[in-house]
DNA sequence: ACCTGAACACCGTTCAAGT
DNA sequence: ACCTGAACACCGTTCAAGT
């Protein structure tokens, strides 16, 4: 993971890292390859030597955005042992979605556009929900708030409740909404006060 | 509300009725005037005969949109006394979209394409989120769950969580996973069981 | 290998011309 | 009044042709 970026995928990770700023606010419909051609400086033809189609550039996309989720996910279950910290700490990525520029959640924006969503691109958005309901899942049985049988129906119902704020705070550029509505879930039981 | 769809109204609520369809499972960037042309069985130019542009034709959608779910709300509350009842029916509007062909909110996919929306469509959008708390609150308030100064806060927690769930399920394509969502707030706390 | 101009099909929109 | 073909400037995308 540390030495895989020497020369040639220099262009390459540009590319993706302009993307996911772009998707995180517009979606993948809203992915114009124009702007983030400009945005890279080349030309929107000169993208499709990097990635064969936007299907499999959104795809990449997707893939390196769970991957960057889990090792995030990771890090902070290493860094904090007590499982109840983590779990009051999950909420702050997606925070910090909306900290930055009032983006959102892009497996969350493309959820939402499933039915125009290629397949590459829709295997990868599930797996990031998969990657969050599993580190989720994981914390709430160390913690003891629900038993290993429940842990996954929990998991999926926080993982829903929080992409939920998100998208409300989104929507009337709030991010003090967002605070206040995962305080809310605490006071009412579904995460760890 | 009764005597208003007379004779000249009617292929524009033929345009709104189709147009609401698309805009549930493709949002507005994908609301495609021309393909909404033809399943109303009319030419794209024609459109422009009852909406000035596309923004005022989605700002119309979202308005009558609203106007719908608040028609719904109060026959819900009218037909039903017990409000904690009432509470219990309410993620069945959610439901429904999702059994209608997977189909989401259409403010919920709305307020994710925030950044491309033109004004006069957010402001409907944001009427719709306002319309569903209000009446989440005032049940909340009557079934005696949280007291006045908490209502409007746990209101917007219970809509944020709702729409998250219906976005889950509908990345997976799977209403059952919207039903456990739902059962698992309740169990949690967030909803009244 | 990496890049591009030019072309393609498509989009929202306009408008002169039909009924 | 309502509709339309044709056109406009634009878009994402493709590809033959450059270096």
């Amino acid at each position: 993971m540390a030495n895989q970026a020497s020369t040639s995928t220099r262009s390459s990770d540009k590319i993706l890292a302009a993307a996911t700023k772009i998707a995180q606010a517009h979606g993948y419909g809203g992915l114009n390859l124009r702007a983030l051609a400009e945005e890279v400086g080349i030309k929107a033809a000169s993208l499709y030597h990097h990635f064969p189609s936007k299907a499999d550039l959104a795809a990449a996309v997707a893939k390196r955005y769970w991957e960057d989720a889990a090792a995030a996910l990771e890090a902070i279950s290493a860094k904090t042992p007590d499982a109840v910290a983590c779990l009051r700490k999950y909420p702050a990525t997606f925070r910090a979605a909306l900290a930055n520029d009032n983006r959102m959640c892009l497996a969350s924006f493309m959820t939402a556009e499933y039915d125009d969503l290629p397949d590459v691109v829709k295997t990868e958005v599930l797996t990031f929900v998969d990657v969050n309901v599993a580190w989720l899942a994981k914390m709430l049985v160390t913690a003891e708030i629900v038993g290993a049988k429940d842990a996954r129906t929990r998991a999926r119902a926080i993982f829903a409740a929080v992409s939920g704020a998100q998208l409300m705070a989104r929507g009337r550029a709030d991010i003090k909404l967002f605070d206040t509505l995962i305080d809310t879930y605490r006071a009412a039981g579904l995460l760890p006060a």
